[in-house]
DNA sequence: TTCATTTGTTCTCATAATGTTCTCATTATA
DNA sequence: TATAATGAGAACATTATGAGAACAAATGAA
């Protein structure tokens, strides 16, 4: 746990290492701290680094040179996880259950991954609704029920759920929605970019 | 992983090679490399190269004469990013305009904000379909039109579309289902626990 | 191709630089 | 006075550095 009860000497210490890192991308040596805060003693520098580590602003490598490391300020929750409240409908106001669990992202931002801005209301029905923005996994390859983005003749570039016909010459594109109808191609006419997995919108 | 404790000495070398493979567009030899930094020694360099090897910068062919090549710096794109394709609508296949815009769904992690799951169905026509899980930024009063987490006599949570009376004393929550009723409340039963901003869902 | 040369790679040995751990003395402060 | 913070510097351990030998692989020329 970070105390906040630095001494002068250590706060001008930890100051010079943090604008040292960041103009030199590498940290100071010992020697270097001792003379920006004005002392000869490579063992009394040393002394305050380690009073800084155990305070929990620095992590060294021990023996190596230049082997100092900022920490972060904050504990940072990760960055790709919110808080989770499960059934709110249980009924307790939203302050007396809070840091509970959490729901995690990350699946979201795989190396694949990408977004696109749904335009039309072709799958109203499946809860995409023109404008939202939904997250796709690149793939070559669909599962009969999984809902795409194909690309038709090279051209037209749309999201409809995926199904094959049985000798798998057609493909069909069917669109969740009653006013429309689905859409049925040769199978070399259609080529799937990528499968949906997520789905966003932000109000 | 890439590391920046690099030592003086690594330093100068990789700035040497970089600044060497931007001219000549093939990386320098050892012995290059051991004159730019003042040393004899082939061996050295080689040390030196296999250094930056280690800690990510470089790679090598090993055995290869000038079989170095430098690794790009990881872009890193931020953790609440993906890459954002816009509409793909215009046709061409997703490799071909890779890369472009990111969003960005930072704004879905404040520091008030936390999810919920949705159960039941009285949201499916705003497309918030059971099981979806939303995003809501905590706050305890709410605005005409807001989608809002209300707490009802302290016990029934619910998520619905706002709205005061003309004189304020009471408040509805519409659903967004013509199968289902709007329902009214003296505001004094009514507290609540936050405004929709997001909505996700995991296929 | 064949061969000589260059280059990369792996060593060992030696030295310098840096980090680490001490003790001792001084100063400030409760 | 007692305690903590500070500074100097010695002594030692570890890491970084430099030279160069010996060998293997790659390269280029005949």
């Amino acid at each position: 746990m970070r105390t906040n009860e630095l001494t002068d000497n250590q706060r001008k210490v930890l100051d010079f290492i943090q604008s040292y890192v960041e103009v030199n991308e590498v940290s100071p040596k010992l020697q270097e701290i001792a003379e920006a805060i004005g002392i000869t003693s490579r063992g009394v520098a040393h002394r305050y680094v380690q009073a800084l580590v155990d305070a929990g602003f620095l992590e060294t490598h021990s023996g190596k040179h230049r082997g100092i490391r900022l920490l972060p300020s904050e504990p940072e929750r990760s960055a790709t996880a919110l808080p989770f409240l499960g059934k709110i409908a249980a009924g307790k106001p939203i302050e007396a259950i809070a840091g509970q669990d959490e729901i995690d992202l990350s699946n979201f931002f795989g190396a694949n991954s990408y977004a696109i801005r749904v335009q039309g209301e072709s799958m109203v029905e499946a809860g995409i609704m023109d404008g939202d923005i939904v997250v796709i996994e690149f793939r070559e390859t669909a599962n009969d029920g999984d809902i795409v983005v194909a690309l038709i003749d090279e051209e037209e570039a749309t999201l409809k759920r995926f199904k094959r016909s049985q000798q798998g010459r057609y493909i069909k594109l069917i669109p969740e929605n009653s006013d429309m109808e689905p859409m049925v191609y040769e199978a070399e006419r259609v080529r799937i970019q990528g499968v949906l997995i997520g789905q966003l919108r932000h109000y």
